[in-house]
Parts: structure tokens; sequence; C-alpha cells
DNA sequence: ATGTATGCAAAACATTTGCACCTGG
DNA sequence: CCAGGTGCAAATGTTTTGCATACAT
């Protein structure tokens, strides 16, 4: 039931905005770009317009549900935000995204902020790379 | 004289190239977009299309002269690649960005992609805070 | 000379926005 | 019913590309 969700960020439960969010669920392990939702959406018969897609998901993002990050490639891509922090490693072969969390670099990251004067309100950390060697298929999403 | 630079890199040595190569050279210090470093070819007189920075750019990169960067904010910036590797910490309030290398750092993302059965190629991280504790005069490169 | 690089303008993308209409509470 | 949400299409901003011309070797 995440109109819950939806009512406790402070925004309407309308069909557009569960469908979407019923679909960053059912995809945890994936961080789907906007035009991916939309294709999903289109798939579930839902008659939704991207614009709306962008929209919720920028509100989502806003209202902290969602986590919007940059990896290379042009789009940005979203995914639930659980409320834990967590770093990603990108498969530049097949797509893939996986994520960690690391207290030794989390710690440190802390450490050379403080050093450098600054305050840090938010950081990115992105490991790319090639996840060839357990079962990295041909590829996921280049379509 | 980077005209070794560009032969080194298999590019011919073009008036344009030369430019931006210098331009970059001359603001190791800042993190460049393609726009700034066209405005900055237009302010020393010099007549290169947009398109044109674009491209070098890019081929620079291609060549291991630059390097891209997509921090927050839509435009991609460029720096020169000493070949030294380093991460960034970007001051959301000015837009300062400085740079940094860790080795524990380092150290643990190897060991966290060997665990995750991942090779690294490149990685990739940000820290987003305020430097407002030293000296962050309003607004660097806003307009 | 001659193949490649450049300039300009148009194209291609990703994302946002204006506006009339529809929907949730 | 009424405010806010949505769809569509047009607008934006960034980066890429096609093509005729200019330049480095």
């Amino acid at each position: 039931m995440e109109s819950k969700d939806l009512r406790r960020a402070g925004l309407k439960v309308t069909l557009p905005r569960v469908k979407i969010l019923d679909i960053l669920e059912n995809n945890v392990d994936l961080h789907m770009t906007a035009e991916q939702v939309y294709r999903s959406l289109l798939d579930s018969g839902e008659d939704i317009g991207l614009a709306t897609v962008y929209r919720v998901l920028t509100q989502f993002e806003a209202a902290g549900l969602v986590k919007r990050h940059n990896f290379e490639g042009g789009s940005a891509v979203f995914e639930l935000d659980d409320g834990g922090h967590h770093d990603h490693i990108v498969c530049l072969e097949c797509g893939r995204v996986e994520e960690f969390v690391d207290e030794v670099i989390e710690d440190r990251q802390k450490a050379i902020a403080d050093s450098l004067g600054y305050k840090i309100s938010d950081h990115s950390l992105i490991l790319y790379g090639s996840c060839s060697r357990h079962e990295c298929p041909h590829k996921a999403g280049d379509d």
C-alpha cells in the first residue's frame, strides 16, 4: 500500500504517481531512466505521458522518495530512496548496477571534507568496470 | 609548447586545438564547461564555433588529454588530464571545485570491486558541500 | 594538392513548461 | 465543486552532426 508513502510525502494519490511508484518498487534492483519508466508504463497498458513521468519523478525526488543519479550516458537514472545511503558500481558492458556501502570510505570522505574546510551535504561515488567475470549475459539495456 | 602534446596524441595541430588546450592550461584550477571555454575563446578574440569546442574537447578526451566530469547541473565540465587521478569536492554555494586523492579510499574501492567480481576501469567520487567556512566570496561562476 | 578540421545551422536528445482538460478528495 | 494533476505539444538547454569551405602538412 504505497498510497501511504505518497500521502506522507504530501502528494495527492493519483493514478500516475501510484503506478510509477509501483514500477520503481518492482524494480528495486534496477536503476531506471525516465524513458524506461515511461515504457514500462506503456507496457502495463497505462496511458501516461513522458512529461508526467518526469514531473512525478522530480516530485518524488523532492519528497525524498526517490534518488536521481547522473551516471555516464546522458540520461539520469532513478531509484527508490530507502533512506539508507549507498554507492554504486556500474558495469560498462552490460549496464548492471550494484550497490554497496563502505564505512571506511564514508569516514575518509568526512575527514577529507573536514580537512579542506568543507561541510558535506551529499556525495556521489560511482565505480565503473566490467562484471563479466561472473555472469554478464551480453547486453542488458542497450536498445 | 603544447603542439607537442597534440602531435603526440595524434591530432593535427590546428589553431582551435592549440587555443583550447591553452585555455585549459591557463585555468588548471577551474573545471570549465564547453560554453565557458567557448566564451573564453571569444574573449581572446578567437573566432571559433561552439561546435568546434565540443568536437575538440571530445577528441581531447578520447586522446586522454582531458577529462570530462558530470557534476550536477546539466553541463559537463572539463579539465586537463595530468595523468594522475584525483577526486573532487564541489562547493554547491560558490561553485568552487577542489581536488584530492586518498589512498585509503582508492584501496577500498579496489577491494570492493574485487569482492563484487568487478574489474574497475574508472571511478568517480564527488563530494558536494559548502566551503563557506574559509572564504567563499558570493558566487563564482553563476553568470 | 588533399584529406582533415572548422563554422554555421539544423538535428538530436534529455528535460521542462504552458495550457486546456480531467480527477481526486 | 475546486485545486491540483495530467497530456500533449511546444520550448529549452546541451551536445552532435551534415555540409561547404578553409587550413595543415
